[in-house]
DNA sequence: TTCGTTTGCTAACGAGCGTTAGCAAGTGTA
DNA sequence: TACACTTGCTAACGCTCGTTAGCAAACGAA
């Protein structure tokens, strides 16, 4: 009766919602096209048919995990990056550890985010790109803005972002829930070495070794 | 008869070779497991049936992407690495930068190698985890061995590593041979980055905005 | 000329794929 | 009691999959 006790706030996941959190994980180990509406319905104790009574199509499994997930990034950033009065520095490290908060939140979902989108068919797939080359691009403005103000410094805008995001989505390949390190201390690391790079003094040239 | 007068030293590619370099395409583009043989052998103007007298089995060919690659990404390294009384960021430049010079130099097969090798079937798989672990193992112990001389600084160099192979293996998914940095370029960026953010003084705490 | 190699075809195999139709049991609501 | 909704089953559909067997043309080396 305990936990029990509040299933008002925690209503028990809708089959639909259970459906589409096997999918998730088994789409991350094995990709989408390796894995058969049998093998997910297996999981979950069913037949391959059952499924239809919940769910229309394979492909709308994939289009729900790939477009919730873009919302969320796009809910975090636009909440990190309202006040375009506050420092870029500070912006740029709030939008970074809102990132972190929703890779980590739902490995499984951001790696299939990540890597499985390719398998959405057009139009949906067009869309999914167009939303990723929008999500890059608030980065990328948002560090130039950095750059414009002098607050930040960097040989270009665009070649920060990449590695910028190359650091933030290479998270799911190595994060593990019961790490050593917790998703907030992720972030802030994270924050905290691109920041450096990005923050650290005037840019230099050549003095390293060669 | 001007550039076929070195067929001796260019021979024409084997037929398994075009074989195999199509299919690293195909790979790329749609993943191993929604790239059948039909739509291989089409792209290269034959049957399906007579692929196999060139090849074995369709995870032959992602096995010798997977494992080829990863040859020359240990003989890359292991050369950067030979001196070891040179200063560390040294031999970890020039490791990036032969890492970066093989993802570029074969894009396609870069993507396949750091995506695809799940559809490896066992031992292959294991055998290739084995090998993933330990090239990211020699770029920790370099990493460590630079904190220990105190020629680098971080708080950590297993977190460290794991950024620094997030920026170069993110490179595939962005890199085109025809934009405007050439590989050596965008080696020497990387590379500046990375040892900026590994060589630019103590570690600092939190005095950045929070 | 003969022989082995390379290269490619057609036809087919057993298996698995996503999906649908039709039916039925259980559950909460009116 | 009656109705609607949720949930799940069985059986089957048309299709594609990776792979094999058997045959044949082309070609360089002997």
């Amino acid at each position: 009766m305990l936990p029990s006790a509040i299933p008002a706030l925690l209503p028990p996941p809708s089959r639909k919602a259970q459906i589409a959190r096997t999918a998730t994980a088994l789409f991350r180990r094995q990709g989408f096209a390796a894995t058969s509406m049998r093998e997910l319905a297996t999981a979950l104790g069913l037949e391959a048919g059952s499924l239809y009574s919940h769910i229309k199509s394979k492909e709308e499994l994939l289009h729900g995990i790939c477009f919730e997930l873009a919302d969320a990034l796009f809910a975090g950033f636009d909440l990190a990056t309202a006040d375009a009065s506050q420092p870029v520095a500070r912006q740029l490290r709030q939008a970074i550890e809102a990132h972190v908060r929703v890779l980590t939140q739902d490995v499984a979902a951001a790696s299939v985010f990540l890597h499985e989108w390719r398998h959405l068919s057009e139009p949906a797939r067009t869309e999914f790109t167009a939303l990723r080359e929008r999500y890059e691009t608030g980065f990328r403005q948002l560090i130039q803005s950095g750059l414009d103000r002098h607050e930040l410094h960097a040989p270009e805008a665009a070649f920060a972002t990449l590695t910028l995001l190359a650091s933030l989505n290479w998270l799911p390949t190595w994060y593990r829930p019961d790490g050593k390190l917790s998703p907030d201390e992720i972030a802030h690391r994270l924050a905290e070495q691109i920041l450096r790079g990005l923050e650290g003094g005037k840019v230099r040239g050549q003095e390293l070794l060669s």
